[in-house]
DNA sequence: CGCAGGCTTGATTCTAGTCAACTTAGGTGG
DNA sequence: CCACCTAAGTTGACTAGAATCAAGCCTGCG
């Protein structure tokens, strides 16, 4: 990643379209684009850990990150997946509920955490989007609870591997593509376990068996091959929806 | 419940200083109050359905709902359990993505959706307590995921009461008394093991196993007296805080 | 008094966890 | 350049915990 990006206008940045700035007026973005500063942190980085202050709050520019929490005995339970665009932080409390660790190279867009809160009450399409932005992430929390409470270990990995490819299309393009998808795993089979509430072995049986199946290839164990998305898809016939029988 | 309440002025509300109208100032309590009105419903009546349009926004004044999402096979997980002062609706989205559920007979305090929608744009507070409550229900929702993903069926159980003594106390006066706590079960087995991702089965056996511990007496299925809460708070050394190894 | 629904308990099965060995890939230093 | 070393991933054997299948038991109600 490259340090330059720290002096790049916002109007060239990659998230400037869906991060907490996309609704800014020109006066908003220009107090945003004078309190902000770039960071790039090697993987591996705690971001933020459980229980401690965090005083810089920030989107993520590039990079993946993730969110979870550790029992004292060792039990791990990821939260969430921090890919670009998504925030880190919550305004209003001084301290981070989660442990935030730099899943690969990951470059921030950082503010001050006084000054942005400022912002928040006196930016009104800030404050709007934060807020549209919350209601979403509220969302995608509860259908991860969905997923944890109710599926199968298959279902899981599959849920897992459908989602990754959808949110990769969406930050690119369009949608997922015709027929065949190829996806690189931002996380470790270990980390795939704790966010999905698995073990490592657990993991990665579901992984050859949905090899054996057919339904995807590993050239590598981070690359994926989707040969029929469809398919795949199906494997979750979760919904529900509005088909009430 | 009492449909007098219909007429009662905002400041006698039980859920005044909780509720999304808590820092409203003079002003916009006036324009609240012209807009809401109270409606009570039966225990069993589908408050939303997921899917389907959702043109009221309301906060519970009184009583206790399930939001909760069904698979197609039937398995039904919940996702958030609505206590006196919780929010049902997203502003910004015309359709509710959960089905909620009356669990008891329930009071709302309800505003017509694009009523409300201009009121968030438009009162300051009312949107800042907004972003404070959904942020609020984030961190619940992925607390809830922790529990969901990485917690055996007995520490389920012991938290899913745990946390009701807490909000129970919360919601009255100050915290949890010195010992012994009574409390009465707004939920049915099934509705329990539907929140917990479990069976009912398997939730009743765990029942009977802290009752046979001593930590719990259950006068009635409905009724639970926990003779020790701080005992029975020990069963679950979840945590991790601030206390890294 | 009998009935129905919700709850409890028992027996058994099955999924995922645990423990352990082995394989592979990637990186380092001789 | 190759050999080794390490960490990550895979696979196997076995176990444990929760699900499933199946009775029975209260409790409140007609």
């Amino acid at each position: 990643m490259d340090l330059t990006l720290a002096k790049e206008s916002c109007l060239h940045c990659p998230i400037r379209h869906r991060a907490v700035c996309a609704e800014a007026d020109r006066s908003e973005l220009e107090r945003l684009e004078a309190a902000k500063s770039y960071r790039t942190f090697p993987r591996g980085t705690m971001l933020a850990e459980a229980g401690e202050p965090l005083d810089h709050l920030s989107s993520i520019v590039a990079g993946c990150a993730t969110m979870s929490r550790t029992f004292a005995d060792g039990r791990r339970q990821m939260v969430g997946l921090l890919l670009p665009s998504d925030f880190i932080g919550r305004p209003g409390r001084p301290t981070s509920a989660y442990n935030i660790e730099a899943a690969s190279e990951v470059t921030l867009c950082r503010f001050e955490r006084r000054m942005f809160e400022e912002l928040v009450t006196s930016a009104p399409n800030i404050a709007h989007r934060m807020l549209v932005m919350t209601l979403d992430e509220l969302d995608a929390a509860r259908d991860w609870a969905v997923v944890l409470g109710r599926m199968t270990a298959r279902e899981k990995v599959v849920n897992f591997l459908v989602n990754l490819a959808r949110r990769e299309a969406a930050a690119h393009d369009g949608s997922v593509s015709g027929g065949a998808v190829a996806l690189h795993l931002p996380l470790s089979r270990e980390t795939i376990a704790d966010y999905l509430g698995l073990t490592i072995e657990t993991t990665s049986r579901q992984f050859s068996a949905l090899r054996k199946d057919g339904l995807i290839a590993t050239p590598s164990a981070r690359d994926v091959q989707i040969p029929d998305f469809e398919a795949l898809a199906l494997e979750i016939d979760d919904d529900d929806g509005g088909v009430i029988s």
